[in-house]
DNA sequence: CATGAATGAGCTTTCATTCAT
DNA sequence: AATGAATGAAAGCTCATTCAT
């Protein structure tokens, strides 16, 4: 493929993430695609075959992208275990803030009932091998709760950075509470770590 | 409105629900609706007005069924705080698998960026002021953290959830864990109250 | 169904007949076919489902019509043996020149290779049995040639006229003849059946 | 021109031939073409300038065909009259079964209303002169009807070969034979030569 | 109150053809 | 001579909505 149409193929990959994060695989228009990535719809057929191709591409790449932001998470080390939860949870945070684009991907694949399986390869396997050793660790020392399993605890600390952006609107709302202002979103991070922080009572 | 019309319009509402929910706003197909509800597809413009209207009655209907719901946690009395988080928690799970609809629906709007005002009257308002109540005599008994405000308590249950299910097949997949399982769900909601009802170390 | 529909429908069908007969299934357009049925595209799609769909009953419609017109065929009896070669030849040319859509789409289906078993319902059955009996007794009186069995005659009177039709156009050309002259036509019709009446050398 | 560019001509060519007899002038793809030539599609437009002239360019050639299989029959001499008939149809039932790109691109253009001025040179002439010779000394020797001109001669040859191949599916269909076999076939042309040679009763 | 018939705009996709290298 | 990249027009089909009865 020469240099022009790796351009092409780019331009149209960042306008298909932009396009279905924002409307969903149903609801993303491939004329819409087209005009913002600034090229002719026929180019989209001619790189991924068809819509789906285009949003399998597009999951893919938005899933790689999360792939390389969790490298920082790897250099974690087993001495690190007291500061493990903030630092997964501001990750994750940060990232879902910087790049809406997979949260909103990941939401539409769980309403629309898309298939995962097809396009996205094998997803977060050695993070979580790798946090697992650490969050063992703090659990020998009474960091962790020894009754709590580390799925349990992805799960948390997953849930609560998601929803956060997932649920913004509906939260802002019913809580009467803007959580699109900065110091709310710090005001809350610091409390959900006070709870998921809290030192077992040493007898 | 007679009787034989206020039966069609309950139809249109239910089948409404359903398909909004299973297909979000744009996805949902009217055609689909009238069919599901059995009736002319002119009945729905009828009742309703146009797409827009029905999803703005069916999103208020369901948010009407989730008030319903709550009633049973405003029977909670201050001497209950100690049990309030299992409570809160457990009635929430209960809420979103029994009626589905409500989370997809929520979630959709979420996304499909829909303007929530219109339609949907007040909100959980009652529910959060008497369980707050609740939650501050609990604090000032050593039951809950005093440096976490009530906005981030109810954040946190209402997150894990209102995620459980939202995000049930990619956390399924990333976790390696069935998440339709009632053990594995059993477990994690088990755990996660661990974690959210650690007492304060008394000193 | 409404009469206003059934007129619809019957509009459609007509037109449709007519653009696949004129260019076949994949020449032809659906734009065109409701432009000449003066009705609107997406009723084609209320009433056939598709393109195939029409298809189907436009060739079905049409074997219908070579049914009805065989009927007089059926009327022959066995003592008419003697003119049966030329009532069935002018009877089926007679048929293809008014009726030029039937061996247009049945020259298509050959070409286009689609499957006939769909949509079209048993052909031609009742006919050949009847003319079959007319055929043996014709046989017996030694108006037919006895090794020449029944199956091989309708070949041929199928193919001589048929053939004149589908394909006027060439053989014109190659012998300097116009076959769309009424008498190059009577001409050769007679010839023809000359040769098919051949009496047998009685010894 | 250079050979090799004399090669790539020649392949766009033959899979034009193929294409087009499979799928007619308006089903086939140029695309698919050029795919099944192994050459880049912008070739077909530099020599052929465009999908009109690549057709006639395959119909020329396919005559072209036709004329020298023909060169057979040129050979034939006027003491081989009573063998003439067999000759013919065997000579036109082999072509077309050995190279059915010719019957199809014929069958193609008769449906399809294509010009053959344009591109097709001059067809047939000469075999038929030929023919024509041998056929009138037929007639003075009692081989062939004095009443049944050389021009329904050929006609019903051609007729008879032809449509065996070009309505193979729908006659297999009505007549509940398979015309495909071998035996079949041999029975049905067995059986018509003996109709075309029916000796004229000498008084 | 209720229904079948009809519409127009818009969607995904295809294809012959031209441009740039 | 040869190729990959790009295009615009058009095709089949769907859907929210309105009309007529």
């Amino acid at each position: 493929m020469q240099q022009r149409a790796q351009e092409s193929r780019q331009k149209i990959l960042n306008a298909g993430i932009e396009e279905f994060a924002l409307h969903g695989f149903h609801g993303a228009k491939i004329d819409a695609i087209a005009d913002q990535a600034g090229i002719n719809k026929q180019r989209i057929y001619a790189y991924f075959k068809n819509k789906d191709g285009l949003f399998e591409a597009a999951l893919s790449s938005s899933f790689e992208r999360l792939l390389q932001y969790e490298n920082v998470l790897m250099r974690l080390t087993t001495d690190q275990a007291h500061e493990l939860t903030e630092r997964i949870v501001r990750h994750y945070m940060t990232f879902h803030q910087q790049y809406p684009q997979f949260w909103r991907l990941l939401a539409w694949c769980n309403l629309e009932q898309i298939d995962l399986e097809s396009g996205v390869s094998r997803i977060d396997g050695d993070v979580f091998k790798h946090l697992r050793i650490i969050y063992k660790e703090g659990q020998s020392q009474g960091i962790f709760l020894k009754d709590v399993s580390f799925e349990t605890f992805i799960y948390m600390v997953t849930a609560l950075s998601f929803f956060y952006f997932s649920n913004m609107k509906t939260m802002s709302r019913s809580l009467q509470l803007d959580f699109e202002q900065a110091n709310v979103k710090e005001q809350i991070i610091t409390e959900v770590l006070r709870q998921l922080e809290v030192q077992v009572p040493a007898i």
